[in-house]
DNA sequence: CACTATCGGAAAGTATTGGTTTCCATATGA
DNA sequence: TCATATGGAAACCAATACTTTCCGATAGTG
């Protein structure tokens, strides 16, 4: 344990934590009192810091992806467990419905359920925007539908080109939760770039 | 303040909580202890709450940005405030070498200074990637960099439609801060969409 | 075989965060 | 007049993510 501590670079209280809340699977026991950790322990242990660093899942968020990922539900499931562990959940009665029927109308011709979390949770969105006073006049919302199309086409074939079931699940689990930090990032520097094209001098920046 | 508290919907203890923390300014005092509160309040109220919850900021981090928007800084700053507000700072000496190739390969013709947070904070992300044993084979990441593209370039002329200094910083903010939240629930609905469309019978969804 | 160091595990402690409650001396309004 | 409401300070509180302390047992070292 001291091995994999030292190796993973978290402290051992820290493992023994995530022992005891169920994240991290107990190691081979060899004695009353020693147990061995292998590979896929130090995997795992990078997984979990992974989403809760990067990904800012809380831990029992964290422990019901990873769950999902060891359980053998298919793959909608999967998808399900990491779309409403991601999504704080929106109660849909006391939604801003002007907001719904805009997201609706960015969404014309998908094929998306009722209770789709994602729906509710862009709804929200908007009606914090509306509330605010920003009227989304040049299609802000459509334009962000599109990349967001973009961006699960890319999901779809980076999880199709997995080998097996289990990690298919990672990928579902994986891309869902860092997916978003990823975009937020590059979106980032996509702002940087495009505010330098459109208002920089051409000796601006460097590719 | 009982006649905001109950428009806002928000509880009065919390209202003071913000007052006291130099989220909301102080209403104008008619006496002692008496004071009004006008429709700017309520907007920054809700500015606030839609910071804090859909947004996920931090009270510091909430008081940060309205800070920038009530500052006359100009917009490249208020974009910078933004930027590094939202994004966790990463130490750069602690970054996967090969993810910041990576990324950057994904922004190649883009023009992002080296300590744009975005760029480190993607490497971040790709780091963990890797370092859970998933290649990235398929593009994944230069796909996301071009919904990025997309969406920063839907962020700029949203800012530009804004009349005046403040509103328009006002929008950076908004937009920076819950451009984040859209986007990935808008990534969920697209993502039920495109699994239905490839792996889902005709009947399935409706428009 | 002695004996120190380390093991895994339970339980209690701690720092931070985002409020909430309580208290107070005024001041308003029926 | 006198219960009620006000703004403001300070103490309190629940949740979260660890961290520390303690434990008895066992592994490794000489």
């Amino acid at each position: 344990m001291a091995q994999l501590s030292s190796v993973a670079g978290i402290p051992i209280g820290t493992i023994k934590f995530y022992l005891r809340e169920g994240l991290l699977p107990a190691g081979e026991r060899t004695s009353p009192n020693q147990a061995d950790y292998d590979e896929r322990h130090l995997r795992r242990l990078r997984l979990i810091r992974g989403l809760i660093e990067v990904g800012r899942l809380s831990i029992v968020e964290a422990r019901r992806v990873v769950d999902a990922i060891d359980s053998d539900i298919g793959l909608a499931e999967t998808f399900e467990v990491a779309q409403h562990t991601v999504s704080e959940q929106v109660d849909a009665v006391d939604l801003d419905r002007g907001a719904l029927d805009l997201v609706d109308a960015a969404m014309t011709g998908w094929r998306v359920s009722e209770d789709n979390p994602g729906r509710l949770a862009a709804a929200r969105v908007i009606g914090t925007f509306l509330a605010i006073g920003q009227p989304d006049e040049r299609g802000w919302l459509a334009r962000y539908a599109e990349a967001a199309l973009l961006a699960a086409d890319a999901d779809l074939d980076e999880i199709e080109s997995r080998p097996d079931r289990e990690a298919q699940a990672e990928t579902v689990i994986v891309g869902t939760v860092l997916g978003d930090a990823l975009f937020a990032a590059l979106r980032r520097a996509a702002q940087e770039h495009a505010t330098s094209l459109r208002y920089g001098t051409e000796s601006d920046g460097a590719g």
